[in-house]
DNA sequence: CCCGTCGTTATTTTT
DNA sequence: TAACGACGGG
């Protein structure tokens, strides 16, 4: 007898989801119902095949999937709630908060973010300018993606500079005295204690059984090494490892993400067997093939064609337009007569590779009072506001950040300068900061402030009360004397602590939350009036937005479990919920967005701007880097149901300068047939006719050639050098081949007529 | 301490 | 072009 939610699923999704014995590869395409099996396994693990849920382990990469996901298990089978369910960081800190000795870092660490490294480098390595410590940061943390550590052999291949290693070195010893951690250690350290401790190992692999992992194309070097060491991939008795995704959407290299992860999966995973979800739900068969058409150009890829439930639809549309001001309009004009034949604003998204890229839409929208959204720009936690507030917090959890305690200690104004910032960290040499400072001499007016700021200090954390067991947790912990399950006896305290709390009634005993701390740390600290101040002068809504930081610290515990749960939370998602969603009203409102940020959305409508060479792709000329943004483009594709456009100008203002844009080289790879051309084809797309240059006749874009050196291949990209000189007798034709072999080589035919040669039509 | 001006720089960014 | 950061004068 067959559950009902298994009855609603495709034979391979089914497939999926009964699986068991080895581990599993499923290679979900855009659209296909990923979570839907992803969630229906955990239920159907648990209810079918006896699975003790607290030994279930599903680890995404947004904060958002986990929550998705965590609902839709849960309504599938209610145990699924004792499942974790988490982000592969969340899981991390999760981890680190359990073994913090072992991993060297304070139990109530909290997570720097980029400008914090940026400050905590500029202090350790004094010398480096900002711009210099921006970059090293980047490379510490691509280092920490690929899992190498500041005395690696391999580090040179994130930066062969010289001076990387001892820099990243000093970075980390200054990390260390902090107690804090950063993004990349929140994957690199529990990998690192596990592979140091048999023991933390043994009993990780006596708690999880099953391990899934979503979004596997987007995991890094880091992440699999982790997923490895927890899975006990290589000792008796692994977990069932179960991994999701698709190579074809992998857009996070510049990140660390590694496509060769979900390549070599089953060679990594000895016995893998793979599953190809390949119906699409989602979009019309018409975008599907737009989407096949592209992808099917890369070499790294394992191969995959969806197919529509939805029938055949309409042809997306390919529209040439002179200036990227005529390219606003067309939009606004499309979206304006949809809306007029009853359509809605918020059917329609306009996709663009680059933020800058919005501006244009921006000001056309408000001129003709299109409503739009713009997502992924303003970061609230980005805010200096909350990054004070949040300061605050995070010192008050552990005193030894001194990033914090630099943010905060001269705001408002204390009489303490960087000067005797400086004097303070050194005496406290990573021990308790405000025990150093209250303990040394300062001059009378940095005294003063000193004694102010602890006071501020003292009656602030009075407000956490201090857990009775906390002493002794931290022995256990030191002992590891973490019993498999803890997790286990904790969640059902805590479903006891509930049911007797609901049982209480409704409001007449309500547990203190959180936020009236968050508020008392706005208020004592002089943060809320400071900012007044500040939005009195600039217009600005700091002190809103503080208040809005202590409205989502309603839903922790004011205690110190709380504190850093909700720290935890801020840290490890940026995305905080404007009002508008918390309160379910979606706006109708056009969408503005990069073509990354769309990752697992849908809408009904999509254009996808600014399909010209130099901005999408960024580099036409790069194979490697190309394959990557073909994959984006795909991603692009895919979020669109209904209907499909992509609009290319020949002319672009770009960095102050007016620019003559090449149509994309992906537009080429189009099905010419499968496509409606609007607008005027630049030549360049059509025919490449040089003029009458026999050359340029000759050598245009579409030709089959064949190098001498290189084999067959096909003309990509055929263009007058738009280089130095603006001279035209000193322009030379180019053209740009793409080799079966792979490789795409620029040739200027005028010199290498011989060696390469133009296949005749057949 | 704030504000203006000059110079620099210009992908993508789940956590 | 435009936006942001660094720096110096009031």
């Amino acid at each position: 007898m067959e559950p009902d939610y298994l009855s609603v699923l495709n034979d391979q999704q089914k497939e999926a989801v009964v699986h068991e014995g080895s581990s599993l590869l499923i290679l979900a395409g855009a659209g296909s119902g990923k979570t839907r099996v992803i969630t229906t396994k955990i239920a159907y693990l648990i209810s079918q095949k006896n699975i003790n849920p607290f030994s279930i382990l599903a680890v995404t990469f947004t904060k958002k999937a986990a929550a998705e996901m965590k609902e839709r298990a849960q309504l599938l089978e209610e145990r699924s709630r004792y499942c974790q369910i988490r982000t592969f960081h969340s899981w991390g800190a999760y981890f680190l908060r359990k073994y913090p000795v072992f991993a060297g870092v304070s139990p109530d660490f909290t997570v720097y973010d980029d400008d914090d490294m940026v400050t905590l480098l500029m202090k350790a390595v004094p010398s480096l300018k900002k711009k210099d410590a921006s970059h090293y940061v980047k490379k510490i943390s691509l280092a920490k993606d690929y899992c190498l550590l500041p005395d690696s052999e391999d580090l040179f291949t994130v930066d062969s500079d010289s001076r990387f290693p001892e820099i990243y070195k000093a970075y980390e010893d200054r990390l260390k005295q902090t107690g804090n951690v950063d993004f990349g250690d929140l994957i690199l350290l529990p990998y690192l204690v596990m592979k140091d401790n048999p023991k933390i190992r043994h009993e990780i692999h006596q708690r999880y059984k099953v391990i899934m992992v979503d979004e596997y194309q987007d995991s890094n070097v880091a992440q699999f090494n982790l997923l490895k060491m927890l899975s006990g991939a290589e000792e008796d008795n692994p977990a069932y490892v179960c991994v999701v995704g698709d190579d074809d959407q992998s857009i996070y290299k510049f990140r660390g993400a590694e496509v060769r992860n979900i390549l070599n999966f089953q060679k990594d995973f000895k016995g893998t067997d793979l599953i190809r979800l390949e119906t699409n739900y989602r979009s019309t068969q018409e975008i599907l093939d737009c989407a096949d058409s592209i992808v099917r150009n890369n070499h790294e890829r394992i191969g995959k064609t969806l197919v529509s439930h939805r029938g055949k639809g309409v042809q997306p549309a390919l529209v040439f337009l002179p200036g990227q001001d005529d390219e606003t309009e067309f939009c606004s004009e499309l979206i304006s007569q949809s809306v007029e034949k009853g359509g809605s604003y918020s059917d329609w998204a306009i996709l663009y590779r680059t933020n800058a890229q919005s501006l244009g839409f921006e000001t056309e929208f408000l001129h003709r009072k299109i409503p739009y959204e713009v997502v992924g720009s303003l970061k609230f936690y980005e805010r200096e506001e909350i990054k004070d507030a949040l300061s605050w917090i995070s010192f008050i959890a552990n005193p030894r950040d001194e990033i914090a305690f630099r943010r905060i200690i001269n705001k408002p104004v204390r009489g303490i300068g960087p000067g005797t910032q400086d004097k303070i960290l050194a005496a406290a040499a990573g021990n308790n900061i405000l025990l150093a400072m209250d303990q040394m001499s300062l001059t009378k007016k940095a005294r003063a402030g000193a004694d102010s700021f602890k006071s501020v200090f003292d009656e602030l954390s009075a407000l956490i009360p201090q857990p009775e067991e906390s002493l002794e947790s931290n022995a256990s912990l030191a002992q590891s004397a973490l019993s498999v399950f803890d997790d286990e006896k904790e969640a059902l305290e805590e479903e006891k602590k509930e049911s007797e709390v609901s049982a209480a009634d409704d409001g007449t005993i309500e547990a203190a939350r959180l936020s009236v701390f968050v508020e008392a740390v706005i208020k004592k600290t002089g943060l809320e009036d400071f900012h007044a101040a500040q939005d009195e002068i600039g217009g600005t809504q700091k002190v809103l937005n503080l208040h809005e930081l202590v409205n989502s610290a309603v839903l922790y515990e004011c205690n110190r479990k709380g504190l850093l749960d909700f720290l935890d939370h801020i840290s490890l998602d940026r995305t905080l919920e404007t009002q508008e969603e918390l309160s379910g009203q979606k706006e109708d409102r056009v969408t503005l967005i990069t073509i990354h940020n769309t990752k697992g959305l849908e809408f009904p409508k999509v254009i996808i701007t600014g399909m010209e060479n130099e901005i999408f792709p960024r580099m036409p000329d790069n194979t490697e880097e190309l394959e990557e943004e073909r994959r984006l483009f795909y991603v692009g594709i895919t979020r669109a149901k209904n209907e499909l456009y992509f609009t290319s100008c020949s002319v672009r203002r770009l960095y102050g300068r007016t620019n003559a844009m090449s149509p994309s080289v992906f537009l080429k790879e189009l099905d010419g047939e499968k496509i409606r051309v609007l607008g005027t084809k630049p030549q360049a797309f059509i025919s490449n006719d040089g003029a009458g240059d026999p050359v340029a006749k000759k050598y245009c874009v579409g030709a089959q050639v064949y190098h001498d050196d290189w084999g067959y291949g096909q003309i990509v990209r055929a263009a007058y050098s738009d280089t130095e000189g603006d001279e035209e007798d000193n322009r030379e034709w180019v053209v740009s081949v793409s080799f079966d072999t792979g490789g795409i080589k620029k040739f200027i035919p005028k010199y290498q007529a011989s060696s390469l040669i133009v296949c005749s039509d057949e």
